[in-house]
DNA sequence: GTCTATATACAGATAGAC
DNA sequence: GTCTATCTGTATATAGAC
């Protein structure tokens, strides 16, 4: 691996981990094995490293209808939590580190802040999409709005989300967590 | 308002918006109109400060079980939902700072650490007791596991808090989706 | 491209006058 | 209690050899 690469997947560990301010660039140059000047050389501050890594990580972040096109109604919205939960297990790391941005006015790129936006709401257009057609295919109640219900279960999922973040221990696991919200805001809504 | 008070007020805005590493007590004492070293005078370090921050903050923190006693039981749940509403919206700054603080393994004391998570507990298991006392009365449905219940609910408001707290506004509004989440998650579970 | 050595700025913390 | 002035460490960033 080149050094360039190294450093960025470095500074990614390391500010998803300890965040911006105090990821000091001599950690990350000796986790990296190289010299600070290195990162100088490559990057042209440490806020340019810092937008390269958001670029980097947020990059590969997107789901496709095409992935649930073929499934039942109720179950392509099940399906599409099931998508979300799996995506976010596997890419801790950096979803705290969005998280965490969120969450502070630190230092950050207002188009990066955009473009994450822009996944939420394409993700909520789905399930709220998902939602409708099984409202007009005649398997899901009309009695919910699929707009705001979509957007519940996004926040739930996100709630869900920080408390695994957190690592608090003695409640529900994640996916049992996971598993009655499918129940609640999903199957029970089922028309019988 | 005397110095001292003064210093911690401040601190705990900018601890909160901007967290502890990116906070200077060169900060702190410019907004608060002291000197640095008064600072010092009155907290032995910037950690110090930090932990009186904390204590101060957490402190009045707490539902107690008399303030829904004389409710019916769906509606227990339904204000238990609504306290936490109201009491996250009246405490935003702090509320942000205790959720940063989760999701980083910044500096910060292992005992706070345990008191919130203290009052979490707390909090669940008041929901998880009014669930099940209505099931036991027969006016909420047996089909949901109370305990399980009360951890998606908490999620659930913790989801709609952060979504809030960043701020995004083309989603449904934090009130709407409390709405939301009540219909479908209390109101849906009554027995007809 | 990668290094060592260094400049510069600012952080937390202290000394001591009032 | 509150200040000004200062110490000391460490951060980002640069200069220049190889």
């Amino acid at each position: 691996m080149d050094a360039r690469t190294k450093i960025l997947e470095t500074a990614t560990r390391l500010f998803a981990t300890h965040g911006y301010d105090s990821t000091s660039l001599a950690h990350v140059a000796k986790d990296a094995h190289v010299s600070k000047a290195l990162i100088f050389w490559h990057f042209e501050s440490k806020e340019a490293l810092y937008e390269a890594v958001l670029a980097r990580t947020i990059e590969p972040y997107r789901i496709e209808p095409e992935a649930i096109a073929s499934l039942g109604v109720p179950d392509q919205v099940e399906h599409l939590i099931d998508l979300y939960f799996e995506f976010v297990t596997e890419n801790v790391h950096s979803v705290r580190f969005f998280m965490s941005m969120f969450l502070r006015d630190e230092k950050h790129s207002d188009d990066f802040f955009a473009k994450v936006l822009d996944l939420y709401r394409h993700y909520r257009d789905l399930v709220a999409k998902a939602l409708l057609s099984g409202q007009k295919s005649g398997t899901l109640t009309v009695e919910i709005d699929p707009q705001a219900h979509a957007a519940l279960i996004l926040s739930s999922l996100n709630g869900i989300l920080v408390q695994a973040l957190t690592g608090e221990q003695d409640v529900a696991s994640p996916e049992r967590l996971v598993q009655e919200l499918k129940t609640s805001l999903v199957a029970r809504l089922r028309v019988q």
